[in-house]
DNA sequence: TGTACATCAGTGAACGCGCGTTCACTGATGTAC
DNA sequence: TGTACATCAGTGAACGCGCGTTCACTGATGTAC
């Protein structure tokens, strides 16, 4: 609106906005503080009227990319064709959930890194929707239907998430042959959580 | 022996000895050719004598990082208690291996982010030992036995390399409430495997 | 065995680069009376 | 509604830093006759 456009909070998404982009197309790890600024029309220490470092920065960006991933997993459930049985039900939400969670980090690899990059900061909220959370509910709706036997439900997440965390990792990480579309791979694991589990 | 000690390649085998007690203590990304020079007392354009590159040095300590890894899984093959029955013995082989798998990255983070950073450049030799190779012998091992349905086999190796790569970057991220000793997880996991493929 | 010479592994100075962060400042925004 | 003033979000210059890489060079090692 007025000539100076960052007024009341602006900078701070237009430098989050233009931050996703470099993560987006360079990886987390091109973040700089001098580049952002630059790319948004600002001076360099301007920045430091939002983000107390460059740490704060990559905390803020990191936990953007996971909500982005979770709501990546919700999405998937959006458009399920319609399964009578109450327990194949759950099961087939939990493994489009799974599927959805390797498909994300498939097609952005970069937000994938991001989004588990080791930050030194402690984000400030919780993350909204939380990866983790979407995984767990689904596991609970297979247990409570009973598909997950009582004895099998402690160890269920963790077993669940490293299973896909573990494939999209590997198909990320160009140390698998890299297929088109890994679809085998990934209906192959998550059929394999699903046995593992219940 | 005499005052320059680093004729016949002693330099390069000395570059590589700091790089990887840098890679231990600091993180493959800390890596910086000058650093290295200096902490072996040369001059830094001795290093490209060496290697071409920062790049060539990083995909150098990256593959022995992987060797290191494939040589802490065939170790825990030594210390197993005696199994008579030979089904048996195939799985609990192949539960070591994967076992062990996690334990190096539990124990040395450094080592195992390392093993799978995203090199610019190709390593000239195949990894040897290679984990691949390990995992692989030894679902050969369980097939062999009868342990792994033929309709199983083709899919196993993904199924378990996943679970294990997963468990071990989720231990590793920090991103896991930190246990003192994660046991409970890597039997929970590499079980959960074992039931996923036979 | 001795000597002339090629090869090889170093040196040291310099290049250009970009970074995170601090500081004193200015000028616009919003507020209290 | 108008004015005095505090607050707030920017500016621009500077700090100190370390990096990868190149270049012309030197002096030691190893070899051929």
């Amino acid at each position: 609106m007025t000539e100076k456009p960052y007024h009341h909070g602006a900078l701070e998404r237009a430098l989050t906005d233009a931050a996703m982009n470099v993560v987006r197309t360079s990886g987390i790890g091109a973040l700089s503080l001098r580049d952002l600024a630059r790319s948004v029309g600002v001076s360099p220490s301007a920045t430091y009227r939002h983000f107390p470092s460059r740490d704060h920065l990559l905390a803020h960006v990191s936990q953007i990319a996971r909500e982005d991933l979770a709501h990546a997993m919700l999405h998937a459930l959006d458009t399920l064709p319609t399964v009578r049985d109450p327990k194949r039900r759950t099961v087939q939400r939990f493994e489009a959930i799974g599927s959805a969670y390797v498909t994300f980090a498939v097609e952005h690899p970069p937000l994938f890194e991001a989004a588990f990059f080791a930050c030194e900061v402690r984000p400030v909220r919780e993350d909204d929707p939380a990866a983790w959370g979407v995984l767990v509910d689904a596991i609970d709706s297979m247990a409570n239907a009973g598909v997950i036997p009582p004895a099998r439900r402690k160890d269920a997440p963790i077993i669940a998430w490293a299973g896909v965390h573990g494939l999209a990792n590997i198909l990320t990480a160009s140390v698998w042959p890299p297929d088109a579309t890994p679809d085998q791979e990934i209906e192959a694991v998550v059929q394999g959580i699903t046995r593992a589990i219940s």
